[in-house]
DNA sequence: GCAAATTTGTTCGTATGTATT
DNA sequence: CAATACATACGAACAAATTTG
């Protein structure tokens, strides 16, 4: 018994699903059926379906079955300015161009605003005080009306005081804060820097992005700040993305249009066009 | 019983773990004793601990326990070009002196080369047929002795027909090859684009990194498409990295040097920044 | 609107296999 | 080889969600 049995039936749904035998959107066999086809216990089958959720092949809905998913048409997002605008990519006026220059829809929420204590991230990532105010201001973003990502962007209370009052209103800044900060206070965004994690969601975008309870799904996690003409922080732009639904690209230099390319990769290819690890590996 | 048992269990050790309660390194109680304290069977136990596997957070090791991660000095890698050079982030030395600036040391694979025939996704990101020849560059890398990332370049074939031989020599081509090409063929690199998804790791990925069996772990998966002065592609550099050793990092404009920056959040601060999304998300 | 049937979710108990010390 | 600890597998029962009649 080199496999165990539970990776065998994973392993035979999986051939399944990627043969187009079991299409996106078809309901698996019920777990009694699994059962008997594959003469194991019903926790067996369980754990094999585990694993195809982990790797995000199907989901379950209970009550209903076991549903191999619905490919997402992912979206792309570009990290590095628009070389028109030198704008920052993935944010306002530039995101919503780069949806609907996919021949898709977005909706963005009303901003929720709220005076917070920055953390200790945030404090750091401003350099200033722990404790110190800071202003919220945190959009919904949906594509053809799936939540694709949430974004946050904390501004310190000074500039507040210094003018930018309508940091503080709960609508949208339709020129863009960046725009409003460098003609309000001449604070004018000369660079950003972004760091790049992967984390398991937490309960509030568990529920708001509809993934999987047991956190299989992950999310980038982008920490954005922006630096005006002195070098000084006066933004961290947070924004989440699921894994499942976005991709991220990078241009550097001289590169193509951005419609040249698609995304690589549906389902993962896993490793299909170079190989991965030799056998020395350990 | 609004929360199962199975998560009660996992918050509760977590809390342990983030309180400190449970330092890095520490081992838990066996399944046999946490059955005990928690009054529950052995598989809830289990699953509570298959939670906390999924975050991160513990490892288990048949034969000696459980345990809670030691928290892995996650490594940078800056995607942008250095800005001294503009050579591509990531890459040959200006990944050696990223990782050397860091007061790290990396050890990297002879590589491990090959012909083989392009298959669909190199195809279309090189823009050859499917099934035309390519040559594969593939190298293991490592900082402080733990892998860290998995590299595969892939060159059209016809590079070396036109005197780039030297790219099939199984041993390192020092001054870098994009300086080789420029120097032979007078193929110059202006530009690349990267694209970044996150999939679960494979068989080869998962024993090289010694990451969960169950491909708990996800990694990230970057294609990188070189572009030379006439547009044309004539590299496509795979890299996988894992997400929990590793962050990314994007400079645009005028930025800080780099040191100034850590990467935020060890553990996840999970929105503590920004407060994620309310409640109408459904 | 309600009740029954179906299907997945959670939990228990137990036995045996495999890896490590 | 023996002891320990996790990994896999079986069987059973009840709960919760959903659809159907």
């Amino acid at each position: 018994m080199a496999e165990p049995m539970y990776r065998q039936i994973a392993d035979d749904l999986r051939r399944q699903i990627e043969a187009g035998e079991l299409p996106p959107g078809a309901r698996l066999p019920t777990e009694i059926e699994l059962m008997e086809r594959y003469n194991a216990s019903r926790n067996t089958v369980r754990d094999a379906i585990k694993l195809l959720i982990s790797r995000a092949l199907v989901e379950t809905r209970a009550g209903q079955g076991t549903f191999v998913v619905e490919t997402i048409n992912p979206f792309v997002t570009t990290l590095t300015s628009d070389p028109e605008t030198g704008r920052g990519g993935g944010e306002g006026d530039v995101y919503i161009a780069e949806v609907t220059a996919g021949g898709r829809t977005t909706v963005i929420s009303d901003p929720r605003v709220e005076i917070q204590r920055a953390g200790a991230a945030t404090a750091d990532a401003l350099r200033i005080e722990e404790g110190d105010q800071v202003v919220s201001r945190h959009y919904q973003r949906f594509i053809d009306g799936t939540p694709f990502s949430l974004q946050t962007s904390l501004y310190p209370m000074s500039l507040v005081s210094r003018g930018a009052t309508r940091l503080l209103e709960a609508q949208d800044i339709v020129e863009g804060t960046v725009v409003y900060l460098a003609d309000t206070l001449g604070i004018k965004q000369v660079g950003y820097r972004d760091s790049i994690q992967v984390r398991p969601p937490d309960e509030p975008e568990i529920s708001f992005f509809r993934l999987p309870a047991d956190g299989q799904v992950a999310v980038f996690e982008i920490y954005r700040v922006s630096f005006d003409e002195t070098g000084k922080r006066f933004r961290l732009t947070i924004t989440v993305y699921p894994v499942d639904r976005n991709r991220l690209r990078i241009d550097v230099g001289a590169v193509p249009p951005r419609a040249d390319d698609a995304a690589p990769g549906g389902p993962a290819p896993a490793g299909s066009a170079g190989g991965s690890a030799p056998g020395r590996g350990s």
